[in-house]
RNA sequence: GCGGGCAUAGUGUAGUCUGGUUAUCACAUAGGCUUGCCAAGCCUAUAACCCGGGUUCAAAUCCCGGUGCCCGCACCA
């Protein structure tokens, strides 16, 4: 389906929709409905049952979302996330400081002020590649961080972070000091972060506020033992640097062991691709054959990352691969970092070792991104008939339960709703119009189950309290005791958990 | 930010070039009748010209500005 399709539809069922619409809309932002919020926590959910449940030493928080400006500073947000862009006073093109001088100063522009930028400018009479003029601009500094004024006096200032991970940085020593003292020891956030994009585009891709959910594991750059034999013979859709640079952009199916073998990988690293492309491919359903992991080469990483892959999905709304997580081997920048910020020592004595300085792998997932990738990948039309094949754990409703006849089923089906909903399962009564119009507008949403009420459940016979229990994507019914109704649903409305070893 | 295109009920649209009736049709939504296990039928109701300014007796239609969306370029720590 096309972005523009998905999306009405998506707006039209309430599921998600411009922010501030009655005011035109505002760039970059977005509100979710009653079926959108729905499914967004159920898929956080998921994620934090697949990766947290990774190991007893992982942790979900919720730090603040204001950074006060010495957290920036250290982290090196203030400086590395503003981009001094060039413009064109002729012809009004845009560039990178970077780009442009990457001839005469290849090192980058690092801890250059925008001024010093401008003088080498000048001094090496730059041309702007597009029209060739000599006019091009001081750069004007333009930093992705939504700012503000801090406390009373106007004299601080603050951040809204632009990403999650700084809060699980900041309360690693209390985590440490709350927690078993071992590692490796993640620490997991599920929340939004805030970035002033330059040309929000795409829907939920590019959003000045969207939702992260991050996993950082601290481990011990000794040994982080993983349990590898039990992924060795899992194989991955790699696209690696070495095919990429010969122009290759489809993956290439290897063994998680010869990734360590021959590939240069460590286990610990391997281990955690496999269990992220597992959660891509077996919690969310996403075909197998749409994903690929996404080697990041050394100019396109993160300048802190030591090892970078992206999880990418071949999604058709957008016409392409599109990154909706990754695995990021962060070293310890951020904790020796926040050291040299805070003058605190952040380095941990386990029991039995030396003191040492945790090393950072961190797990990310594009909450928002992922929403619209269930729906590019689950959501179709199959004739007449719209069907979005969620997976039914993360189902905004699971059940929808209808009396056949209206006025004689109500009471019942309407006490079964509320029996139901008491279990803890997302029931929706529904009498509207005719029985195959509920069925299609449950399909629509992605309701794995629907269950009718009619004349032989409450007539005296072997049906009685018996109903019937449709099945979304086959469309199959059978009869079922009202008594074991949510006995039967259950198990497939709880999200998969990763096997440990 | 640059260039090009687009903007009419909840959704998809006709009408715009060539200004002039009560703004077209379908689906969806709500209510009623009928039916009773896969979007059936009939009746009724709700509902729109993106915003602001200009030209004109008269603007959905022409002009200017703004906003938003789409495509390409640039950007995406």
């Amino acid at each position: 389906m096309k972005s523009d399709e998905l999306f009405a539809l998506l707006r039209r069922r309430g599921v998600l929709w411009p922010s501030a619409e009655i005011y035109g809309g505002a760039q970059g932002l977005y509100d979710y409905g009653p079926l959108g919020v729905a499914l967004k926590r159920r898929l956080e959910e998921a994620w934090a049952a697949w990766f947290v449940g990774l190991s007893h030493d992982y942790h979900v928080i919720e730090p603040a979302e204001i950074l006060p400006e010495a957290v920036v500073r250290a982290s090196g947000h203030l400086e590395n996330f503003t981009d001094p862009e060039v413009t064109c006073e002729s012809c009004h093109s845009a560039f990178r400081a970077e780009t442009i001088l990457e001839k005469v100063r290849p090192e980058g522009v690092d801890g250059l002020s925008p001024a010093q930028i401008g003088e080498i400018v000048s001094a090496n009479h730059l041309k702007c590649p597009t029209c060739g003029s000599l006019a091009l601009s001081v750069p004007r500094p333009f930093n992705l961080m939504f700012g503000m004024d801090f406390g009373v006096t106007g004299r601080e200032r603050a951040y809204l972070r632009p990403e999650t991970a700084q809060g699980s940085y900041l309360s690693f020593a209390r985590m440490w000091d709350v927690g078993r003292r071992a590692l490796p020891l993640g620490i997991a956030v599920i929340g939004k972060a805030y970035r002033n994009e330059i040309a929000p585009r795409q829907v939920l891709f590019r959003m000045r506020s969207f939702t992260q959910a991050e996993l950082q594991i601290f481990f011990d750059p000794a040994g982080f033992p993983v349990p590898f034999d039990r992924v060795r013979e899992e194989t991955l859709p790699m696209l690696r640097v070495d095919r990429r640079e010969r122009g290759e952009e489809t993956p290439e199916s290897v063994r998680a062991g010869a990734l360590v073998e021959s590939g240069g990988l460590p286990e610990f690293y391997v281990y955690h691709l496999v269990h992220t492309l597992r959660f891509f491919r077996d919690v969310l359903g996403y075909p197998a054959d749409r994903l690929r992991l996404f080697e990041k080469s050394d100019a396109e990483r993160a300048f802190y990352n030591r090892l970078q892959f992206d999880v990418e999905v071949r999604l058709d709304s957008l016409g392409g691969y599109k990154e909706l997580g990754a695995v990021h081997y962060r070293g310890d920048y951020d904790l020796s970092r926040h050291s040299q910020g805070s003058g605190k020592d952040l380095s941990v004595h386990p029991t039995g070792k030396e003191p040492l300085l945790p090393h950072v792998l961190e797990l990310t997932f594009g909450v928002d991104r992922n929403v619209w990738g269930l729906a590019d990948l689950h959501l179709s039309r199959e004739g007449e008939r719209t069907l979005w094949k969620l997976p039914s754990y993360l189902a905004p409703v699971a059940v929808g339960v209808f009396p056949l006849i209206g006025k004689e089923h109500a009471p019942y089906a309407l006490a079964l709703t509320d029996e139901l909903a008491a279990l803890g399962i997302t029931a929706q009564y529904d009498d509207g119009s005719s029985i195959g119009k509920r069925y299609a507008r449950m399909d629509e949403v992605g309701t794995p189950f629907c269950v009718t009420v009619d004349g032989e459940t409450l007539a005296d016979g072997p049906a009685k309290d018996s109903v019937t229990l449709r099945h979304r994507d086959s469309r199959t019914q059978e009869r079922v005791p009202r008594s074991e109704l949510a006995a039967r649903m259950a198990p497939s409305l709880r999200p998969p958990r990763p096997s440990r070893a």
